[in-house]
DNA sequence: GTCTATAAAGGGATAGAC
DNA sequence: GTCTATCCCTTTATAGAC
């Protein structure tokens, strides 16, 4: 039972999934993923006999599937559609990014294209799905009112994943978690002022 | 007046806008540049002498620039703020992408780091700043409550940039600039049905 | 499990012909 | 303005010692 098992290999692949995750396929060499760990690039293939397209698959896929069930255990534990998107937040905030937009047009045209489909798919279920799947149940419950459940769960994740990088790289006063909840208070009440709560402006 | 000039020089900074913005700094060869523009990878150092670096970062400060006057404009046209909002979604969705992102954890890291500063400065000032201007502009016309619009403007852009992958790379049956207006419609009134308009759910 | 050594290919950059 | 040729460094990957 090495389930979380901290030897040389999973430390490979954690420290591989958090490097690709930051920089991109293209951007991590084996020589950095190897130096960051203390050892040489060509023990990486003792390893992950497979090189970096392996490396690569393989901690996007762990990566995705361990989304898949974070993602549904926090939708799973929250009250109502609010507790559970800001829980989903919380959960892609706590995790090593997965800019899906960078790995779409920039990782998967760099490796082979069963992998790059295999994962496309993944992704698809993964991350999508959950939150899709949550939008859909909240619109069967009248609690909103939407038209596109996957596109709103797609633009749900990139504007969580985007915190990583909001004020374009400039130090911001508050945290990502205090972000995510105002943006999420925003996707479900909008912008304008509602007038019904209380007596209206003010 | 070379303004809109055609020459080859022209031609080269287009492509590469084209592919730095799709795939990223690291993901793109001059070989690829040149090879799509039928000329040698040597040929390049005649238009821009300081190779690849001095490349990516013209053609990143050109495409920031444009993108300012491009949304200062259609900010401009617009009648109200969903007009303006609207507009600014098409104008992001005409132009080559900028995966801000992509731009601050892959890109920058792999260039001078002077470079690299006054590139995320100009990103602040031509992308962020425009339409955090604007929602500052709706708060205090009353339109809207905003407590971050620094913060919204970011996710705003994030959202349509992320149109380009919303799916993760599969089709989708509805247009980008459709997918814009919907999101737009969400962050404005909220996901959740607004019992005012007319005489509540239904 | 990790090392050294090295092959093989890729990629940025320069020199000089045309 | 574009080419060929070439240099040099980086990167992936393999072989084999320890």
């Amino acid at each position: 039972m090495e389930s979380e098992a901290n030897d040389a290999r999973t430390r490979v692949l954690n420290l591989a999934e958090r490097l690709f995750g930051e920089r991109g396929y293209a951007a991590v060499t084996l020589r950095d993923i190897a130096g960051e760990l203390g050892m040489r690039q060509a023990s990486l293939y003792y390893h992950v006999p497979g090189g970096k397209e392996q490396l690569f698959v393989e901690v996007t896929e762990r990566g995705l599937l361990r989304h898949q069930a974070g993602l549904e255990a926090a939708i799973a534990a929250g009250a109502d559609l609010e507790a559970r998107l800001k829980g989903a937040a919380r959960w892609l905030l706590s995790q090593p990014p997965v800019n899906i937009g960078r790995m779409v047009h920039s990782d998967m045209p760099a490796i082979g294209k069963e992998h790059a489909d295999r994962l496309i798919d993944v992704s698809f279920q993964c991350l999508l799905l959950p939150l899709a799947r949550e939008l859909m149940a909240a619109e069967a419950r009248r609690e909103i009112s939407s038209q596109q459940p996957v596109l709103l769960a797609a633009s749900f994740i990139n504007i969580i994943e985007g915190l990583w990088s909001a004020g374009g790289g400039r130090p911001v006063p508050v945290t990502n978690e205090e972000m995510a909840d105002e943006l999420i208070r925003v996707l479900l009440d909008g912008m304008r002022p509602r007038p019904s709560k209380e007596s209206g402006v003010e």
